[in-house]
DNA sequence: GTCTATATTGAGATAGAC
DNA sequence: GTCTATCTCAATATAGAC
């Protein structure tokens, strides 16, 4: 809980917060199962003991590392899908939106991503799919308005979801697996300009400005 | 390399083969790191000197298991997209062809796609990036072709590129992590027809019927 | 609170019999 | 070719001094 710095306190600061950090890039970097304890402490400039005195086992490291950057995301996101605009303009704002909270949180986002396509390698649960199903109901619920409002055109909103998901997650998973190629929030706003628009026209207008004839 | 079977072939075939099917459904399940060759041996019913006989090591079992499914399969795409048709058929064909030999090596590219959004586990490095980016080369050529002659409207071949491919991640990524609601081959070619046709429109036709006034 | 030193377990790998 | 039995090492975790 509280705590009180013991006698020295060390230039590099407080030792729970050290542990944490080197925890977050070993976890990214390497995996759970990858990561040793010995690394952890080794990084953070302490022994074995103090992480257990914190942090009650490895398990332990890695659920207090993995809470905060969940908690609030739903939260975020449903606040932003109340915000005005046409339903474009409003699935645009959520999909930069997650896409910058990705972004801020780069290692444990990628520790996320490699336990969500990958195997658990023995590390505790952390249910990111609740997360994540919340933000595709929101996504698919504008997509429906759009219909609705004759902003879109009739068709299946769940596959409009998932086509509008997979251009977030080109973008996030080119930011996780090629840094340098990262196409960013530039990238987001042209691909949903393509998903929105179309490929497919009289090849004489580019996609977001192509009206018809 | 050629085998003769010893002196009593056992019902259940080949140890090797054994050894490997093991092998495929421990380290897609487990990851390489949380999987230990006891495991591997016990579900292949034999013991631990049986797989160093025909496999040196554990990173050896793993590169005889990776190899066999990324053989071949950039040959196999070349030779699609070489088929007839237009732009857009061939741009759905090769997407289809892609998820067909990613569905039947399924264990395989779960391994593949752990490696690829996560930390390599201590597993030794397999090149899955040249075959995605060869993919990528193809897709975007024939959305360039599909440009130059008039099929698709102009603009950037790259974005368009990444969008297609996010429709086809989106698939894959279904299957692997939520077989239950995977949308299948009839998913893609939804997702392909609302980004050749767009979302947007006049709020009558449907994505990939909605005809221009 | 943080250390040194150590217990304990289970991993990958091998020697040598058959 | 496949086994039993064992080696070696590194991992998580802890006891106990300061």
């Amino acid at each position: 809980m509280a705590r009180t710095p013991g006698k020295r306190a060390e230039a590099e600061g407080d030792v729970r917060a050290r542990l944490l950090g080197s925890a977050a890039e070993l976890f990214s970097a390497k995996g759970y199962a990858g990561t040793t304890v010995r690394e952890i402490v080794e990084r953070a400039g302490v022994t074995k003991p103090a992480l257990y005195y914190y942090f009650r086992s490895k398990e332990g490291i890695y659920l207090d590392l993995m809470r905060a950057p969940l908690e609030g995301f739903t939260e975020r996101i449903e606040s932003t899908a109340r915000e005005k605009g046409t339903s474009r303009e409003r699935i645009t704002r959520l999909c930069l939106r997650a896409y910058d909270d990705f972004v801020r949180n780069l290692p444990h986002a990628r520790i996320l991503f490699s336990f969500y396509y990958g195997p658990p390698q023995g590390a505790p649960y952390v249910d990111f799919d609740t997360v994540q199903l919340r933000f595709q109901e929101i996504v698919a619920g504008l997509l429906k308005e759009g219909i609705r409002g004759g902003e879109f055109r009739r068709g299946n909103p769940t596959d409009m979801m998932w086509a509008v998901a997979g251009a977030v997650n080109v973008a996030m998973e080119l930011e996780l697996c090629r840094p340098g190629q990262s196409i960013g929030r530039g990238g987001i706003v042209r691909m949903l300009g393509i998903i929105f628009d179309g490929i497919a026209g009289d090849g004489r207008g580019a996609p977001g400005k192509g009206k018809r004839e």
